[in-house]
DNA sequence: ATGAAAGCGCTAACAA
DNA sequence: TTGTTAGCGCTTTCAT
C-alpha cells in the first residue's frame, strides 16, 4: 500500500476500461449502475484520489487560483484572503498564497510561479511599479489587483484620496494645524494617495506642509513607533494624528498609550480591533477588506469566461467609524495662555 | 502570442532538441555555451515558463505544500501560516492554504483536496477527531498538526494544560474563587485541555465547579460577548475571567471596555495587539505562533527524506505576559462590608 | 555534449 | 454504453 493507485489500478480491478473510471470520477450519467458501483468499490479499496495535476495538464484548465498580498500576517490581508478562500473552495480552486514582503523582487518571482504553476487567475496587491512582464500571461493567467492598481488590469480598491480627505479635514476642524501623516511608506501607492489628500487639505486650509510631520516609515511595527517619538519630540510637536493603515495604528496607538497621551486626536486609515476599547477610542476610516476580496474574486471568475473584458476599477465604499479620538480639539491658544498663567 | 510557449516551442525557435532545452532550464552544466545562450534567448522571446505540473507529473514530486487551518482571518494562525511560506519560497515550494471554518467535514474534504493535488506535505489544525482516512496517504502526504495533536501524526504545539494551569492558578492566587472561564468551544482540542486544567486548579483549591462560569462559545465573536455577559448578570458574578483564547479575548475586552467593568481581573490565552494598551492592560500567556508554523515547517520537511520516522510531538514553550489584569484582587468579605455600610 | 523515444496519469476524440 | 488510442509538457533512459 505504498505507492498511490492510479486510474488504471482501479480500471484493473473493477475490470473495466480505464475511460469507464474516467467517466464515474467525472460524474458522467452514462455509466451503467453494475459498473459504475464496481469501480467505486475498487476506488475505495485502493484509496484512489484523482490527479489534479494529470488532469490539468490534460485539459489545459489548472484549478487554483493565485493570492498574492504584502503579508499574510497583517489584519487587512488575512481577512480578505479568507473571503477569497471561502469563495474558490465552492468552485473547487485551490488558493495558492504567496507574500511580497514590499519586495518589487519577491513579487515578480511569485507572479512567476504562479505563472508556472498554471494558476487559472491571480489576486495581486502590486508593490512593485512595472508589471509590463505580466502582459504575455494576460490572456492565460488574469490578474486583479487589490487596494492597489496597476493600468490596464482590473483592480479592486477604495478611494483613498476622498476618504483620506475627510478623515484630515476633520481633524482641521476640530482646530488641528499641526497634523503629523504616520504611517508613510513611498513604496505603497496607497500612502501615496493618501498623503496626496494629506497635504491637499492641509494646503488648502493655508497650513503650510512640514516634512518633519510626515515620517518615512517602513514596514515593521518599530518604525512607526520611532517616527511617533520623533515627531512628538519636535519643538512644535504635532496636536493630531493621521494614522496611514491599520497596521502601524496598533502599534503608534499601543505607543501612544505608555506615553500617556491621550491628548492627541488620532484618525486612523483601517479599522482593527480594540480600536473601541482603548482610551481615548479610535476613529477610524473603515474599509471592508473582506468584501474587497470576495469582489475580486468575482471579478476574476468573470474573466475566467471572458479573457478579453476591458480592465475596471472598482472602487468600494469606505466608512467612518466616529469614536471619540477624532472629536479631541487642537488646544486653543487662550488655553495654552490661561494654563501658563497659573 | 495567445498560447502559451511549450519546451518544444523553445526548442524550435532554438534549433535545438527539447532534451537541451530542458537541461538549460534545470541548470544542467553540460552544455555549450552557444547553445545555452540560444535557448535562453528563445525563452525571454516566447516568455516561456516551464509547466510545473507537467514537470511534477513527470518526476512524481509536487512541489506544493498544504496548510489547513480553522481560519485564515485568526491572528494566530496567519502568523504562523506567514512563517509557513516564508520558509517555503526558500525552498521553491508554493503554498495551497485552506480553511476548515471548525467543520470536520470541510477539513476532510481540503485533506482529499490536498492529496488530489499531489501536496508534498500538509500542515494541519485538526478538528475533526477522526483522522484514519489520511492513513493510506501517510508516505505520500506526510502531515503534521499544528496546535493539535492527532495520535499518529507529528505535532507542534504548546503544554495547554500546564499554561492554563500557571494562569488559572495566579488569579486564584489573587484570593479569586468565581473564576469564569469565557471561549470554551468543545470542538476543540486545546479547549478542553485548558478546561481541564482550569477545573484542576480550581478543584485543588477547594472551589465548587460551576457550569454557569464555563459557558460553550461557538467561534463568532458575538457568541463571546453574550457569554460574557451571561456570566456577569448571574447572582454571584465572577469576579475574575479566564479567556481561552485570542480570539475571543478581544471581543471580550471590548465588552468589558463597553461595560464599564475594569474590575474584573483577566488573563487571556494567547497574546493579541493592544493588549498592553487598554486598561487595565491585559496579562497573557503567550504562544509564538510564528514559532509553531516554523518549526512545523521544519519537521515537514523532515518526512520529506525520512517517510517512515517515528511521529514525534514537539512541546513549544509559552510564555506569561504580566501586565496589570491579573493583579487585580478579589473584593475582600470586609471590603464588600464596608462599602455597603457607608 | 546532444538527441530520439517512451511514458508520468489523465481526458478527448473516435470506434465499436 | 463502453473501449481504444493519442497526446497534454515535461523528464528520463539510452543511444549517438
Amino acid at each position: 500500500m505504498n505507492e498511490r493507485a492510479g486510474i488504471k489500478d482501479v480500471a484493473a480491478m473493477a475490470n473495466v476500461s480505464i475511460k469507464t473510471v474516467s467517466r464515474v470520477i467525472n460524474g458522467v450519467s452514462t455509466v451503467e449502475p453494475a459498473m459504475r458501483r464496481r469501480v467505486e468499490e475498487a476506488i475505495v479499496a485502493l484509496n484512489y484520489v484523482p490527479n489534479t495535476m494529470a488532469r490539468s495538464l490534460k485539459t489545459g484548465a489548472g484549478n487554483t487560483v493565485g493570492v498574492v498580498v504584502d503579508s499574510i500576517d497583517d489584519v487587512f490581508f488575512s481577512s480578505l484572503v479568507s473571503a477569497i478562500e471561502d469563495r474558490a473552495i465552492t468552485l473547487g480552486l485551490s488558493v495558492i498564497i504567496g507574500s511580497t514582503g514590499f519586495d518589487a523582487g519577491r513579487e515578480h518571482a511569485q507572479l512567476l510561479n504562479l505563472a508556472s504553476q498554471h494558476v487559472r487567475g491571480v489576486i495581486l496587491a502590486p508593490v512593485g511599479n512595472d508589471h509590463t512582464f505580466l502582459e504575455p500571461y494576460r490572456s492565460i493567467m488574469p490578474v486583479v489587483t487589490v487596494d492597489r492598481s496597476v493600468p490596464g488590469l482590473d483592480s479592486v480598491t477604495v478611494d483613498d484620496y476622498a476618504a483620506a480627505r475627510d478623515g484630515v479635514a476633520r481633524l482641521v476642524a476640530r482646530g488641528h494645524r499641526r497634523i503629523a501623516l504616520i504611517g508613510y511608506d513611498p513604496r505603497i501607492q496607497t500612502a501615496d494617495r493618501r498623503r496626496a489628500a494629506y497635504e491637499d487639505v492641509l494646503t488648502e486650509n493655508g497650513i503650510a506642509l512640514d516634512p518633519r510631520f510626515v515620517p518615512e516609515v517602513s514596514f515593521e511595527s518599530a518604525a512607526a513607533t520611532a517616527a511617533l517619538k520623533d515627531v512628538l519630540s519636535l519643538a512644535d510637536p504635532p496636536t493630531a494624528l493621521f494614522l496611514a493603515n491599520a497596521r502601524h495604528a496598533t502599534s503608534v496607538i499601543s505607543a501612544m498609550h505608555h506615553l500617556g497621551r491621550t491628548d492627541l486626536a488620532v484618525i486612523s486609515f483601517g479599522d482593527f480591533a480594540l480600536a473601541d476599547a482603548v482610551n481615548p477610542a479610535v476613529s477610524c476610516i473603515d474599509q471592508d477588506p473582506y468584501l474587497i476580496g470576495a469582489l475580486a474574486f468575482e471579478r476574476l471568475v468573470e474573466r475566467f469566461g471572458d479573457t478579453s473584458l476591458e480592465a475596471v476599477d472598482r472602487t468600494v465604499e469606505t466608512g467612518f467609524v466616529s469614536r471619540a479620538s477624532h472629536l479631541i480639539s487642537a488646544p486653543k491658544l487662550t488655553d495654552v495662555l490661561t494654563s501658563e498663567r497659573r
